[in-house]
DNA sequence: ACGTAAGCGAGACGGTACGTCGCGTCTTACC
DNA sequence: GGTAAGACGCGACGTACCGTCTCGCTTACGT
């Protein structure tokens, strides 16, 4: 472990590898946003970055790789954000009568796509990339997935099955931040943190968090 | 008259032209099945449809207008579909207690996926074209939103806006429909026309139709 | 005979044909001038033409047969005009001290050379036709080759062998012809046939209308 | 010149570069021999020097400029060889009466095409390309004109003009290899560039040399 | 003069070559 | 050891011509 952590500091606390890399990926942001991501070509990226094209294949094996980097520091970064500051967040706001309950790491992500809107807009948009959207589609299914297991909520029998409702639910939260990317953040990110969160929880049919509803079981 | 339809021959009716452009589509879609959308090169298509690489290009600029022609096709099809037999079944399904009614041209839709599922479901999936889920969500938003017009029904103002679920809605449906595809279609069509329905009309804050049945019940 | 005149009749004098093979060929002319014979299509033949490019493949294979109906054609014409006025013009000359004998169908040929110069001009320079070229130089030689069998001339034993010479000067008729064109023809036919009949007797080293070398001999 | 050295290996001894060049000037050189060069294709050279075809567009535009690249060489290398041992031979020529004087590089140009007679047998004949042939022909008219200034010659006032005689002549020369090499070179080349000198000498009307050299004979 | 066979216009189609672009691999020299 | 420079093989792209074909029309001809 203690060689690994050698290793590691070797690959990747090269001054040269770290600035090779950052350069990629900002090229790769700055290009998505003018050309959108289907467009750009690999020697696009290098001569934005302006490093050789062969250097850039020995540290990825295609642009999509690069993508996936960028998106694995991101998911961390988001995830770290959540840890730190999360739960006490969450439980303020939980007590607190005014403001209604937010999805954990929710406002997070909203956060985050909001210091690169364009970024977001072009990856979700018709220019964007089928795959990065299925990832952020299965990110937010897997999040309200483990939201449910932590909430003791019963669903209707009736309605509609649940893995469909949170299909529908974490395809539906892309739609909301399109809207939100493609006119210019009309409304503040906590705000539409909880609008989405209030329009999820009905869709999935979580209504723990109304407390209007609950009488009507019995 | 007699000219005309001469005319009429002459540009839409040639039997070479109508074979071939009907390979040509039927290679793009199972193509699209069998390796995704995306990696579909030119020169797949003419060689499964058959059909030589210049003449492609005789019809079509690209992969993407082909593919543009089939869905206008779908488009119209569905539309006259609905056009047909739409306002009877709808009206139907209305005055009839047991089923709820379902948007104009859904079940249509889904009538219609329900022809192609692997088409669709690969094209909505992580193999698929950002464009044409673009579309799609354009498609259901017009939809949605052609509905509300015609009802009479009041949204909640201090909700999230209008617009904002809209965008959730459309895209919230394609997620409905992934889940459908991706197990195999677990429903008939129309129980998800129904569930969906409900759903949307949920997320909208279109209350009325449920407003008005569930009354009915006991 | 009398069958074969109908056939003939049948096949040449149809209004359509002829008119259709005359725009052909004018077509080819004055698109070889301007842009060389080398770069020219059958579309370009055909527009020019304002004919159907089918009906161009319903009379030619290519535009080298085009070429070589219309070569074959200036034969036949310049051939007639040898033997109408050939005989009589060469004897006149040839009693004529004052203008020295031109060898029979140069003149013929310069003259109608000087009724489509560019043609010609741009036909045997570099965007000209290599087998144009060649039936150009055959042509030659096989006229060289028959003047010399009508004179009793001698030829010197150690000099180089006839084949070469006549190789030789029906090449360099060519090159005069081409000087004579690139510069506008800067004298009159007639000359041109003097000098080019004085410089090719000299090179094939017939002497015999010089007078002055055959005494050398002895 | 360390620098330098490094530079020129760079540039021009780049051994994958050469091989390249040099398969593919093999290649149109055996290629032309088979079908002439107009029936050429790129993927023809390619194919046969072993080569990717986009290989050939990173050095050549086209088959002329290979083609050109190539005379270029050959070009030079009759140069060199003229400059090293040419003023050597000549003068000693000259001194010599068995031997008359040939023009300066006309031997060394025969014993070039005698190493590839096949190439320049189809290049100048009807399966070649008339552009090649006006290169040569400008070449032969260069030198023969360069040799005339070297001369002190005097021109007949009366006969034909330089220009013409000059066209004249540097046609006719190939005329005679054209003969020298559709025969199968049924002389040496030192023999073919005496007839050749001889026979061009009284074209252009230089008797100097034979002047010279005949009253030696006695 | 008029009916008919031909010539013709229109254009789809299968081919083949073109010249360009992007990819990923590789080698060599520099730092 | 990382990087720049760039040759190379590979393969798709979209375009341009070629030569063949089918199908109606129209037009010059021959009875």
């Amino acid at each position: 472990m203690g060689l690994k952590l050698v290793q590691k500091t070797a690959e990747l606390e090269d001054l040269r590898i770290r600035r090779t890399r950052k350069l990629l990926q900002r090229a790769l942001i700055d290009l998505t946003v003018e050309k959108g991501f289907a467009a750009i070509t690999v020697r696009d990226i290098t001569e934005r970055a302006m490093v050789n094209r062969s250097t850039f294949y020995r540290h990825y094996l295609d642009k999509y790789q690069l993508l996936n980097e960028y998106l694995d520091e991101v998911a961390v970064m988001i995830a770290a954000e959540v840890f730190e500051e999360g739960k006490l967040k969450v439980h303020h706001q939980s007590t607190n009568a005014d403001k209604p309950e937010v999805p954990a790491g929710l406002l997070a992500l909203l956060k985050h796509i909001q210091q690169h809107p364009d970024f977001y807009r072009v990856m979700l948009g018709e220019k964007g990339d089928s795959a990065f959207i299925q990832r952020f589609r299965q990110n937010n299914e897997l999040h309200y997935r483990r939201m449910l297991e932590l909430s003791e909520a019963k669903l209707d029998a009736h309605a509609a099955p649940l893995d469909m409702r949170l299909s529908y639910v974490s395809c539906a939260g892309i739609g909301a931040i399109l809207w939100w990317l493609e006119n210019d953040q009309p409304c503040a990110a906590e705000q539409l943190a909880v609008w989405l969160g209030q329009l999820s929880s009905t869709s999935i049919g979580l209504h723990f968090n109304i407390g209007l509803e609950t009488p009507r079981k019995p």
